[in-house]
DNA sequence: GTCTATAAACAGATAGAC
DNA sequence: GTCTATCTGTTTATAGAC
């Protein structure tokens, strides 16, 4: 009795742990390659486990997919939801203070999104789901996409004392965070232009440097105009 | 004889229209699904060639891969080259005409860029290669990123003083590009969050507008500080 | 040059032993 | 839950008729 119960904890936690690595592995091949550039095979060797498993935890490869980006929403939510006020609960500030608010938060989302390889692979996953508006994207739009642009247009009213909720702050937030995922996005194009290696926490803090000039100048400018 | 050669020209004709047909259709496709999501028979079936022709044509898949690359390249070499001065050869501007210069060009980088639809699949195309750094993505650098990026330096560099080909200069460029491709990537996230029904021409003005203010911010920044 | 038929490899899904 | 073997469909590439 007692022993069957133990085992059966077991294999449940090993169960677990085979479906988090192949959930893992997915969202590492997925970014890296895309969807359909990755099998199934691929994957049940990354995750060390076998095929059958995937279809046995996700249904399928299309479970899967569906699961790695309810999985980015989950992580979105656990770790930058509190940390920085992504609920809605957050304090009203003054502009310098929201203006600081915003420089720093932008620039540890370019430190997470550049430099980190396995963050890099999760950016992609989200930004490919995005750019083919995939199955997915519904989920990552209301769990990532709205909650982060929103918070950032709540920053963003405050340092420029605009609506937040306006078409050009909308906008100009979209802009904002262009600048960032570019960088991703056209990573390679970038280590060739700047002729550097790779991008590393160093790079990225020399990057980080001139959006948050950027940003300063975007801000001061839109706090002057009244519109 | 001459209806013999007649002949033989009729068939490079049609032999060269099925060519662009094919490579069009490829083009189309592997921007809006991706390389890997999209069958041979598929760009057969949008070009109306049957699919032998491919191999025929290209050598295979790949092939046309690497001539949609090609195709790319030499679009631009022949368009944007002489018209906005890409081969290095453009004049000495003043900073304020040298700022218009960049805000125009980048305003119309915006309206093809995110407006027009074919173009928008030949521009994903470009960014899927780059990100997956796929083969193709060599010649796409060299003849797309590099001279274009060259040459936006140069206009910076004219309007704020700098030095065009100093670290900071290149960056401040990666970012301004940025703010413009972001809105054909995350082309499903804007029109959500926008609440538009799609991204026309109407609304690339609106988005180039503000987009217009923001470089304008920037420039005028970077003018001011000596480095 | 075009088109069809087919080969050879590979995909994802599934059944069933353990 | 894990793992293997296998089914079924689809892929690209190719050979050869026209």
């Amino acid at each position: 009795m007692v022993q069957e119960e133990q085992e059966r904890r077991e294999r449940q936690g090993s169960a677990e742990a085979t479906r988090l690595a192949l959930l893992m592995a997915a969202l590492r091949l997925f970014g890296r390659n895309g969807y359909e550039a990755t099998s199934t095979r691929e994957i049940a060797a990354e995750a060390k486990a076998n095929i059958g498993s995937i279809a046995y935890h996700f249904g399928g490869k299309e479970g899967l997919r569906a699961a790695c980006a309810e999985h980015i929403v989950a992580t979105i939510k656990a770790i930058a939801g509190p940390a920085v006020g992504l609920d809605g609960d957050a304090p009203s500030l003054e502009q310098k203070a929201a203006e600081d608010v915003l420089v720093q938060g932008v620039m540890r989302m370019i430190g997470f999104i550049v430099s980190q390889p396995q963050a890099g692979e999760f950016v992609q996953f989200v930004l490919r789901e995005l750019s083919v508006a995939g199955p997915g994207v519904d989920v990552l739009y209301d769990g990532v996409f709205l909650p982060v642009h929103r918070r950032l247009c709540q920053l963003w009213g405050q340092a420029t004392g605009q609506d937040p909720e306006s078409e050009r702050t909308r906008i100009a937030v979209f802009a904002m965070v262009g600048q960032v995922v570019y960088f991703r996005i056209g990573r390679e194009a970038v280590v060739r232009r700047m002729d550097w290696p790779t991008i590393g926490p160093a790079e990225a803090a020399r990057l980080g440097a001139v959006i948050a000039e950027n940003i300063r100048a975007m801000v001061a400018a839109h706090r002057e105009t009244q519109r």
